[in-house]
DNA sequence: TATAATTTTTAGTCTTGTCTAAAAAACAAT
DNA sequence: ATTGTTTTTTAGACAAGACTAAAAATTATA
């Protein structure tokens, strides 16, 4: 429990704060409405209490809004530095991935530590150096600088039906398991397959890639994102 | 007052642990000598109380070693981890400088963050795709993977006596002002100069930088390193 | 609608890193 | 050798961010 005493004025977040906004940021725009105590706890690993106490807090900054029991919403400060906490992350991952030959498996939590470093000029910089790239290496969309994502109108693979086509221009887990699993099926940003079958009862599909067929569960299918053509 | 409880093993350093070993490696070649409570406290900004509070904890942690009221020092450990901080501290400012085209007098705040950041892989990497830098952008020599600093026989332009040649490779001060001030008269890493007089009263130089002669004062020569030819 | 289960919040504690004020040690000077 | 000054250390407090345990609010269930 955290007793307030002074109002201050500071526009600069700090590192646990940055990763609430976040945090809160993705958990939006999966779900409508507020978003709960608890998926944020579950999310970055922490207890729900400690959770109440920070978003009290980032209530009081004015970068949430939030009624008790009621869960949280970014304002647009908070969605606007959110976004670009999310802009470094992702600037961070192209330099890892294009410049040092990182693989696209291995920048997540290198990404997590970059993210945090404090620099307009700097980022501005980086972004200029990319080449002002507007995907990340697993195919997330890169905030502008004004905090806009451009949305594309993607699709999750175990969205599409039988015979349907398509490229696949994200994941939607990036854990390294998922991604290298994908590397074994030679599947990655900018791969095409099609449909060939999809079961009901599981949701597992058998897709062609290339000249090849496989099997594929519906966890996979659930995190592959696809842009139909 | 810390009351310490349990002993812990972990070989990662905190942001500010990090700091102090910094500090108190760049004290320790300055002065020979255990380094003193105040002086760490004057160069990083912070009461000599916190000095000590920190010491004892870095003393328990084995990265220095520590007598009451008799100063600080690296235990070879702890050289090893400070070096490791000034190494990828030195990389970025190459990094920065080289890739990012950021001016020699702008990169020193940015790669205080950036020198915090936790991955051997990316170093290892950042080093590779920089070439393998000996020396940062004000001609400090870049640590290696186990710590070692090639030592270079460079002088203080102070050092210098009438008629004596050189080129800069360093710069001791590296605040912006002093580089800026650098910049207007044309002194850079690699810049040759030669002392036309000496002044013994106050210790002003008059230099010869290319077919310009000026003036130089006692405070400015302390903080330009040549190497003499 | 009353009760049970779940979610969320409060209260209190802990750790790291900082601070101030005061005590103690070391150094300087008569 | 005693006194005074400086340096360093101790003691106690505070803030951020986390935790546990318990209370309160909400939601689900019968």
């Amino acid at each position: 429990m955290h007793i307030k005493k002074y109002v201050y004025f500071c526009h600069m977040f700090s590192l646990a704060e940055e990763n609430y906004l976040k945090t809160i940021y993705h958990l939006e725009q999966e779900s409508k409405g507020g978003v709960s105590t608890n998926a944020i706890a579950d999310k970055m690993d922490t207890k729900p209490s400690s959770v109440t106490d920070m978003v009290q807090r980032l209530a009081e900054k004015g970068v949430i809004s939030y009624k008790k029991y009621k869960g949280a919403t970014l304002t647009s400060k908070g969605r606007k530095t959110a976004a670009g906490v999310i802009r470094k992350h992702r600037l961070w991952e192209v330099f890892l991935v294009d410049k040092l030959k990182f693989h696209w498996d291995e920048v997540h939590e290198i990404a997590e530590q970059l993210e945090h470093i404090h620099s307009e000029e700097l980022i501005n910089r980086l972004d200029k150096y990319l080449g002002n790239p507007d995907f990340d290496p697993h195919g997330d969309p890169i905030p502008d600088k004004n905090g806009n994502v451009k949305k594309t109108e993607k699709k999750l693979l175990s969205e599409l039906s039988k015979k349907q086509k398509g490229v696949c221009v994200g994941v939607k887990e990036t854990s390294s398991e998922f991604l290298q699993y994908l590397d074994k099926r030679n599947i990655t940003i900018g791969t095409k397959l099609s449909v060939l079958g999809k079961e009901f009862f599981d949701g597992s599909m058998i897709i062609q890639v290339g000249r090849d067929q496989f099997f594929i569960s519906k966890k996979t299918a659930e995190n592959l994102y696809i842009q139909t053509t």
